[in-house]
DNA sequence: CTAGAAATGCTCATTTGGAGCATTTCTATG
DNA sequence: CATAGAAATGCTCCAAATGAGCATTTCTAG
């Protein structure tokens, strides 16, 4: 390989690229009665193979000023909601991987959003279809403890995936199966990390053992048929998506207050506690916690208390937008991988 | 707005969608004798506003299997050099936001990766332009003390933009702007976060403050065209690129073992001491940072030693791969915020 | 042989984090 | 009205992690 004398002169403007379509796709997540849910756009059942979607649409330079702009326009025209805090995640350049490789279709790459935001009134409830998403991830539901699926279908299976012989082709040695399956699924002992949702759902795809993988390998549907389905698919690359959002969200609440864009604009601490167990799993130590939010200057009293909470009336706080001058990170920091 | 009747049925197909072209943009970091490099490829200098740019090039779905692999050819062919480990780091879409928006151009949405790599040979110093990154931010300097740039020319050019009425249109009120340049820089008193390289460089832009802004809106041009350049521009939203890079990596080797991506196979612990303080800035205790890898079980001893390091002979460590099975999070957690 | 520079080993005071006991103050109920 | 039950809150204790610095060992240069 010659080295610098290489470079093409002009390499961003080639009149024959083959044009590429983005799509941009809206993980809408938010904690309703201590539920962490996700805004879907249900697909008519009548078509076969209808499967929720996220609301979603393709970017028009002409008509969206910049991608988020385009983004917020078909999540307004698909549900009529208007969200506040939104942040980009992540690029995917195969959607719905193999499924679209003819070459007529248009190529799409797909660019994932994480939306929060607070159910306030009963009409945001009825802009679409609110699910949990433990619907798409059951093992990630830890809230009743570990899961069963997983000692009782989700492991076996990737144990004999992981053993088996790598098909031609793969990069992938046995060797380094079995130790994604410890790593993302804590198989032996190892701890669980809430925050692997992604890297969970990307070995049970490579696997072959999600509705998505069978869609996009068909060869893969004989050998996988048995079994139960794990959680519910999603069209195209739209589960993966949420998998990248809710690792992202997970992650991100112990280093910034982005909690708060699903709490009212006053609570108490034990319902800031009940939302932060919902995106994290329950786990939490009730003093501790209190003890972690109000030394971090996460929060201050409103003054207020609220009553008929079961026992003795709470305080009410609400998050105390200074804290973002005076720390680098302000976050609700629980420590990782004990849920 | 209606609601969930408004859903369109195909919402990904759309004919009329005019084409978008995809960059793909590769920063490639290094660390060469304790400074942090990157690889530029030099423009020729003959044409005026020539300027330095990351090795990239058109993603062209035929013939690029994934946008990873797109990128890696086209670094091959710009650079000659074949990277290790790459992450994907942020889509732009308005990528030389405003200088571009002449509708004839195929409009460009960028994505920009970040690579890690360990200059082994001088073949790979040879392979295109490795320049310190202080050049693009000599703000984000500080092995020697806080630069004196800041308090020059930064802070107080910012400080009078920040008081300045915001212009019409802008949503920003200018106790946001204040705001903004507390978190960001530090300005009175509190601490500098070296993670923010990102948002400082895009409130420099927002400023007119950077060359790029002056190119990108001309009218800027004749408010800010006193004082000193902040440092070296780059072609398109390079530099954003770049600066979203720094961030990534700063924030990452506290939580992911990415920093031995930068070393060779055995080094001594000083040596990754002296790599980890050139992405983060010099400010590690050094036997704390001792105690820290070890007891984290980031490094295990080779059982050689390196002699001539000036004094008494070092251990060689190497790496420990097993620690990504152990624990969920591991990196060199230093402290944010102490630079 | 000696000074200087690094590498290494250890100690000590603080801070942070995990657990649990004890008290206070509501609501529901007989 | 008195009492049990449920939460909210206040505190204490202990162990682990972190920040600083002193002391020793073992090279190289001169």
């Amino acid at each position: 390989m010659t080295k610098a004398s290489a470079v093409r002169r002009e390499p961003h403007i080639r009149k024959d690229t083959p044009s590429v379509e983005i799509g941009l796709n809206a993980a809408i997540v938010s904690v309703h009665n201590d539920e962490p849910v996700v805004l879907v756009v249900r697909e008519t059942a009548d078509a076969v193979g209808a499967a929720d979607s996220l609301p979603s649409g393709p970017f028009a330079p002409r008509e969206h000023r910049t991608l988020e702009i385009g983004l917020r326009t078909w999540v307004r025209e698909q549900t009529g909601l208007d969200f506040g805090y939104v942040e980009q995640l992540y690029t995917f350049g195969d959607r719905g991987r193999h499924a679209l490789a003819e070459d007529r279709e248009p190529h799409v790459v797909s660019i994932g959003y994480l939306a929060l935001t607070h159910i306030e009134s009963t009409d945001d409830l009825q802009r679409g279809t609110w699910h949990s998403w433990y619907q798409y991830f059951p093992w990630e539901d830890w809230r009743r403890g570990r899961p069963e699926i997983l000692d009782r279908d989700i492991i076996p299976r990737l144990k004999s995936w992981a053993e088996m012989p790598p098909m031609r082709n793969s990069p992938n040695r046995p060797v380094e199966r079995i130790d994604r399956l410890r790593m993302c699924f804590a198989a032996d002992g190892g701890a669980w990390d809430e925050e692997k949702v992604l890297d969970r759902y990307e070995l049970l795809y490579e696997a072959g053992l999600v509705a998505e993988a069978r869609r996009d390998r068909p060869e893969l549907a004989i050998a996988n048929s048995d079994g139960e389905q794990l959680g519910t698919a999603m069209i195209y690359d739209h589960r993966r998506i949420l998998a990248t959002a809710i690792s992202r969200v997970r992650a991100k609440i112990k280093y910034r207050p982005v909690i708060f864009e699903l709490m009212p604009a006053e609570f108490t601490l034990f319902e800031l506690q009940k939302t932060v167990e919902a995106i994290l799993g329950p786990h939490l130590h009730k003093q501790n916690f209190r003890r972690l939010v109000e030394s971090a200057g996460l929060v201050e009293p409103t003054g207020q208390v609220k009553t008929r909470t079961g026992g003795r009336p709470a305080k009410l706080f609400r998050f105390r937008r200074e804290v973002l001058l005076e720390r680098p990170a302000p976050g609700v920091r629980v420590k990782p991988g004990r849920a």
